[in-house]
DNA sequence: GCCGTTTTCGGCCCGACTGTTTTCAGTCG
């Protein structure tokens, strides 16, 4: 079992442990243990060996023992018996927005309720305003929350683009309005988080009743969820959860950071305060001994008090940044202005939608000093891919593209693909002859993991491969990573010193910040590139930074914010 | 279930909104 296996499992018991009415903090221990393991750098199996499982925050004696279990047995007995007690619907009538594990066990107990279709059922039937505390409100809340979950296959996310996008066109509304001095974007969408659960605003307003209701008044508000004297809660169309909260100027800082989370990170603040005597809540921070509260009207200056430096948004997950903060060993994250060339770009040649002229130029225009042309393989037949002949070609028209330029410097690649085997799609002969060779999985998908993990691993032992090109597979919206075991594919790339891609395309976002984060701590090279189809395409490097910012990435991780010269020597690469 | 340079027991982050109440439990972020 690999770590997000456990993690699942954990949340899984917590839910249940909850349904059972067990104490919350009990229940809060499992998605405690749940969330630091997804984070972790490091395979509990590995730990385990090291016998350094018990040094995992939140996991004591007897978490490690269940841990344990399920790295031998794959699942551990409290698990399989309470899966037994529970039926299987309940926890995704608990999942709902708006039912809880009470009113999910009230159900239950007096209505015999087990399943969504049931709860719907006794909605219809006006079986749930007898219940206490329910009401017609209720009923037709549960109604219509079930018909929206329906509806919803990707669960209520959505890619940070299309967030990012509707966010702004909200924000430019709100903008109009002579209640609002100023709004701006926290929660998810500002740490960056590929994608985005719900948008999160805070907005200035010295009326706030009025703002709110010019807010839950837009045009394309589909529905209100709540609305009070200081937040609203909309679903804006587009099926997007959209939460503002106003605030008057002197607690905009606070308020800010209290909005953008991480949840977990604004619980460790809570407990650093705590600890030098302060209470934080979103509106400053209360001085215990004396009772008075402190406002920020900045966010640095809130952090400031609570003897930090400035985190940047994209660290606030709890994942170390409060501890390295306080020891003043922040990382200097990766910025745009670090990228010195693409090193994955599709001409006209395989499936792009320009000439290898036409991205040289846009690639001068973005200030780059090199760009890899790296058109699909022949095995890709359905992009075009080039056969042995036209990779000939292919090379000497960037020879000759080379000799017109002085300003950057086009290297001749391939996305090579992978095959099933694990052998590549072109001769050592022909790999050689290329200054870059990017490899990646195109087919073959459903391999299990232990296939597709030999198959990579099979790739990266070729000496002439430089670079995997999204290395999980993933596509929001169209299919999950493939199932690869990455604890194995970063060691081979490690041992075998081939750089792991973060794919730009925002659709994409592959690695993720998760492994990205180990692949550096494992000492992996990075790259962000942007699989560029279209020349917009390369502004696309954005989407990548953000998920490498939030792997901790500093600019020395990456092998595309070398220059020129040392990107040839680091590539064996010919000068000219 | 975890955790501890004040603690191995007694804590465990904090506040807003809703729907049902008549003072608050439940849910959420």
């Amino acid at each position: 079992m690999d770590n997000i296996q456990i993690a699942e499992k954990f949340n899984h018991m917590a839910q249940m442990l909850e349904f059972k009415g067990e104490s919350q903090f009990k229940t809060r221990a499992y998605t405690n243990a749940a969330r630091t393991i997804k984070g972790l750098d490091e395979e509990l199996k590995v730990l385990h060996k090291e016998g350094s499982i018990e040094d995992i925050p939140g996991v004591g004696k007897i978490l490690k023992s269940k841990i344990v279990e399920m790295l031998e047995t794959g699942t551990f007995e409290a698990y399989e018996n309470t899966m037994d007690e529970i039926p299987a619907g309940i926890i995704e009538i608990m999942n709902i927005p708006g039912i809880g594990s009470k009113t999910a066990r009230l159900f239950y107990e007096k209505l015999g309720v087990q399943t969504v279709d049931e709860l719907s059922r006794a909605a219809r039937e006006h079986r749930i305003r007898r219940l206490p505390r329910m009401g017609e409100k209720q009923e037709e809340k549960i109604l219509r929350s079930i018909v929206r979950l329906k509806e919803d296959k990707d669960h209520g996310r959505h890619p940070y683009v299309l967030a990012k996008d509707i966010a702004r066109e909200i924000t430019d509304y709100l903008d109009l309005s002579q209640y609002i001095e100023k709004v701006a974007i926290a929660g998810s969408l500002r740490r960056k988080q590929d994608t985005v659960g719900d948008i999160d605003l805070i907005a200035i307003s010295e009326e706030p009743e009025k703002a709110i209701s010019y807010f839950t008044g837009m045009d394309k508000v589909e529905e209100i969820l709540e609305s009070g004297t200081t937040k609203a809660s909309i679903i804006y169309s587009g099926n997007f959860h959209v939460d503002l909260r106003v605030v008057s100027r002197d607690t905009y800082g606070s308020m800010l950071q209290h909005f953008t989370g991480s949840k977990e990170h604004n619980i460790h603040l809570r407990k650093l305060a705590l600890s030098k005597g302060y209470s934080l809540n979103e509106y400053g921070m209360n001085d215990e001994s004396t009772g008075k509260l402190i406002k920020f009207s900045s966010e640095e200056k809130l952090y400031e008090e609570l003897g930090l430096g400035y985190l940047s948004p994209e660290l606030r997950e709890d994942r170390g940044e409060v501890e390295a903060s306080l020891r003043d060993k922040l990382p200097r994250l990766i910025e745009r202005k670090d990228i010195k060339g693409d090193l994955h770009v599709h001409s006209n040649w395989s499936d792009g939608a320009n000439t290898m002229e036409e991205l040289a130029e846009a690639a001068i225009q973005r200030g780059y000093e090199y760009i890899a042309i790296t058109d699909h393989s022949h095995s890709t037949g359905v992009a075009n891919g080039l056969s042995d002949k036209r990779l000939l070609e292919h090379i000497d028209a960037i020879d000759k593209l080379n000799e017109k330029y002085d300003e950057i410097r086009i290297l001749s690649g391939t996305e090579c693909d992978i095959k099933a085997d694990g052998k590549l799609d072109y001769s050592n002969d022909l790999l050689e002859r290329l200054d870059i060779v990017v490899v990646a999985v195109h087919a073959g998908l459903d391999q299990d993991r232990k296939k597709m993990t030999k198959r990579i691993v099979f790739a990266f032992e070729n000496e002439h491969v430089d670079i995997m090109a999204h290395p999980t597979g993933r596509k929001f919206g169209k299919r999950p990573p493939y199932d690869v075991d990455m604890e194995t594919v970063i060691q081979a790339a490690k041992d075998n010193e081939k750089v792991l891609e973060i794919n730009s395309s925002p659709w994409r976002l592959d690695l993720n910040d998760i492994n990205a984060k180990r692949a550096k701590e494992h000492g992996v090279m990075l790259a962000i590139n942007t699989d560029t189809h279209t020349i917009d395409h390369l502004d696309n490097i954005e989407f990548g930074i953000n998920m490498a910012r939030r792997a901790w990435i500093e600019p020395d991780d990456v092998l595309n914010t070398m220059s020129l010269k040392q990107i040839c020597s680091r590539l064996d690469i010919p000068k000219e």
